[in-house]
DNA sequence: ACCTGAACACCGTTCAAGT
DNA sequence: ACCTGAACACCGTTCAAGT
């Protein structure tokens, strides 16, 4: 029995089952994707053309595609509230698989899935007022922040390891105190980055009004 | 001749070799670097007993090794512009292999030389009086702009494609734009960040004063 | 002590089959 | 069209040699 009635395989379900698998912490592997569909490895090449890299753009297409965006360019809300919830959604949608990421964040961005999510970005930095000249590296900081954020969540519990050397360092590294580390930092790094944004908007009222000017 | 006179590897030269070889473009392998040295990928395995992680390990040791910290720690200076200064080198170090990162952020931190690292920015927010108990969320944040920023620069150079279905992403795309694109996030999440922790400070000139007491 | 070479289990990928 | 199984080049690691 070379081929089953209904098909088993598709570039949809591939990509979810390599996500599921680097989320239970194993790793990004043809034969263990594979073996986890009950297939030949070399079934795979049937229906991914690029092989192992084109494996990992469908998982992240998979991942943020999990992301909703309406109502983000809706200017009625105020833009700092959509922006964080941009970065929370975009974070908390990587933060699902932490120990994929280093994978996702190698490739160039050229699914419609992830170029969607930078055009909402965009748009809420226009409403908002910042320079069109400013806004790809106010992109690239959110950027940091997010997968920044999402690795540091994958780290290693005991991340440092107690040092008599570095007394600072030891009393600061116990366990409640790792606990809060990851979700506090990117709650500072949003607020300062929000606040870094309003400082490059001349006058943040106007540019609300513009945006809702037809 | 199956030993020359004087040994041909070390740790040392193993982890120096490696990051050079990433830094070329080249896959992190251990055939690889055995034959940028000349030699059999097996006698690797004589100088690191850990394989392939504590090769990585090394590696990351060697980076941080060149970030000079003298003075990192003198309250004479302001401590926001140490801690640029500490943000900076940790960034300049990370982005000279930025295809090794996701390599060097996976493991554990356990060496002497990153450790020391994190012992001086504890240093620098305890003298801007920072409480211990939000330093860990800053180290993250920092962390994560650190990173963040490297990977960025690793990045291919298109990273978005053009698409007139986006037409705000598309306008942004420009080369131009692309080669500030990393230097100025890194300029603004600075700046955000030292605003942040700023902010978290009760009495800033009390605290310098506090750091210079005996 | 240090390097070699053979050996093993494994991965990514291709390709000629089979249905 | 879709899956298999053999095949190939390759990687990480070990281990019995050789000096």
């Amino acid at each position: 029995m070379a081929r089953p009635k209904k098909n088993i395989l598709s570039p949809q379900i591939i990509a979810e089952t390599a996500l599921k698998l680097v989320d239970k912490g194993h790793d990004f592997t043809i034969p263990g994707i594979a073996a986890e569909l009950g297939v030949n490895p070399s079934s795979l090449y049937h229906h991914v053309n690029g092989g192992r890299a084109e494996i990992i753009k469908l998982m992240r297409r998979a991942l943020y595609e999990q992301i909703d965006l309406s109502g983000l360019t809706d200017p009625l809300l105020p833009w700092q509230v959509r922006l964080e919830y941009w970065v929370r959604s975009y974070r908390d949608a990587s933060a699902q698989v932490p120990a994929a990421l280093p994978l996702l964040v190698g490739a160039a961005v050229d699914d419609s899935v992830t170029l969607q999510m930078y055009e909402v970005l965009f748009t809420i930095l226009d409403q908002a007022g910042v320079a069109q000249g400013r806004q790809l590296a106010v992109a690239a900081m959110l950027d940091a922040i997010v997968i920044g954020s999402a690795i540091d969540a994958a780290s290693p519990d005991p991340l440092w390891s107690a040092d008599e050397e570095r007394p600072r360092l030891t009393a600061r590294a116990d366990p409640e105190a790792m606990t809060r580390r990851t979700r506090e930092g990117l709650n500072l790094a949003i607020v300062a980055a929000v606040a870094q944004i309003e400082s490059m908007v001349p006058d943040p009222g106007q540019a609300e009004a513009d945006s809702q000017r037809p």
